[in-house]
DNA sequence: CTGAAGTTGTGAAAACAGTAACAATGTTAC
DNA sequence: GTAACATTGTTACTGTTTTCACAACTTCAG
């Protein structure tokens, strides 16, 4: 076998269907590639390539149908059933993303979220219950949770990681900016903000050629 | 003229600096670009190529001066001066990135917030002056702020992206899950959690290979 | 001094990501 | 029916990022 999806070309699926939903509830049906893409911000060669990458054909008079795109992207990315995440470390940052997830990304559910400050432990923050460190080996194969979110002190963030994945976690999104050392088959995304930040400062300053 | 700089370079190598310090501090005064990388969970070759690219150069015995290396990212970054930094939208996400700014990243410094609620103007909040959005034009060339954080609801991000460009703004880091149409001479960067979060959870779905 | 060991700097290759180009195809105008 | 048109699916290309591989260099043991 040959065929890898880009992870890039994954992110701007999840983008797409965001924007297809909006059209979807406007009553739109059909959407050609250079439409998507104005919205996506993107090329309609880069559209039509990362529907490609899904086995999805539109018509080439009509273009996609929004409904049956939506709907193969979705299961494209496997969230028929919603998924399950856990978040650990429920701090300023953790308390902001579970806010969000309940309130905007109804696609995930926070399932769990684990701390070690027995004053958050065992409440409902966020409407998200608060399980002690502890219980990570428990609940995480109990829930059959495989992606977790981590927002802890980067003193604490290599060693938490290392829990979650003994406890079956496949997937790590990383906002402690610390590196992560973790076994090749788990997938890591970290979400280095100062390095972010640094990152646009440095481009803000040297001047870049328009277009 | 040929030479640019990777931006993934530049995320990297604020890493480093970070690394760097704690050796510094440490008092170790020589490492190799195996122990760096280690550090930072990357191959030695990719440090050195990073470190190539600031044109610093290490002794093949003793490795890389801790100190002149990071002197030297230092002011590749162009931090010797704190970076003035603005954040438009004072919500959830953005007082914890305020409070984390604050506390965490004294290279850059939160200048001026904005936000539309009159609730939470004319305050100082997690240490940063809250000002209403209609001061932007005024406060930001004033400043010279360069680099903006947009914690926005989706709905606003454009219009007020579109604001901050007019006022000189050089460079954004987007947290809304929306497309940012700007001037090709202006610095994007898109951190969409949703999109990271769809990320992970694909990959943590189907195996991955080892190593 | 000589050789072995270990590291850097860098050209060359590979992997990856995005763009361009175009044949194939359905649609419309007449 | 058919010519003109617009769009898709796909291949070939271009550019960027990462890895590989190795010459050049420094040190040190003997
Ligand atoms: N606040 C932000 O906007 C922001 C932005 C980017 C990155 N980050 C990073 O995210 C992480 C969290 O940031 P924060 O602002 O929420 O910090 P915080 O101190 O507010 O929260 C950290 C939380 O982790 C918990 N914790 C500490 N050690 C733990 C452990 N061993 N096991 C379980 N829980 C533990 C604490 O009890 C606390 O609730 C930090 O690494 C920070 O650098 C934060
Ligand atoms: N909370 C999170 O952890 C999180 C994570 C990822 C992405 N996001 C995104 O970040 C953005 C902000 O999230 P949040 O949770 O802080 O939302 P929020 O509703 O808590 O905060 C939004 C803030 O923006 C202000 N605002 C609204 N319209 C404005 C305008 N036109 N001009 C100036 N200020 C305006 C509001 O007054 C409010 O203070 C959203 O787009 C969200 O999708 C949030």
């Amino acid at each position: 076998m040959k065929s890898e999806i880009p992870p890039n070309t994954v992110a701007r699926l999840s983008l797409y269907r965001r924007l297809l939903e909006a059209w979807l509830e406007k009553g739109t049906t059909h959407l050609y590639s250079h439409e998507i893409a104005s919205m996506a911000c993107v090329t309609p060669a880069q559209v039509r390539r990362d529907l490609m990458a899904i086995g999805y054909s539109g018509s080439p008079s009509r273009g996609y149908s929004v409904d049956a795109l939506e709907d193969s992207i979705g299961r494209f990315l496997g969230s028929d059933t919603v998924r399950k995440i856990a978040l650990v470390g429920m701090g300023n940052l953790g308390r902001a993303l579970a806010t969000y997830f309940v309130s905007r990304a109804p696609r995930f559910r926070m399932t769990a979220a684990f701390d070690n400050d027995p004053r958050k432990t065992g409440r409902v923050i966020a409407g998200c219950m608060v399980h002690p460190v502890e219980a990570i080996p428990g609940i995480i194969p109990a829930e059959g949770i495989r992606t977790a979110v981590l927002a802890l002190p980067p003193e604490s963030a290599q060693e938490m990681a290392d829990t979650l994945v003994k406890a079956g976690v496949k997937g790590i999104l990383n906002f402690a900016p610390v590196p992560l050392r973790l076994p090749g088959d788990v997938f890591l995304e970290n979400r280095d903000v100062t390095a972010s930040l640094e990152k646009v400062a440095f481009f803000s300053g040297q001047p870049r050629e328009g277009n």
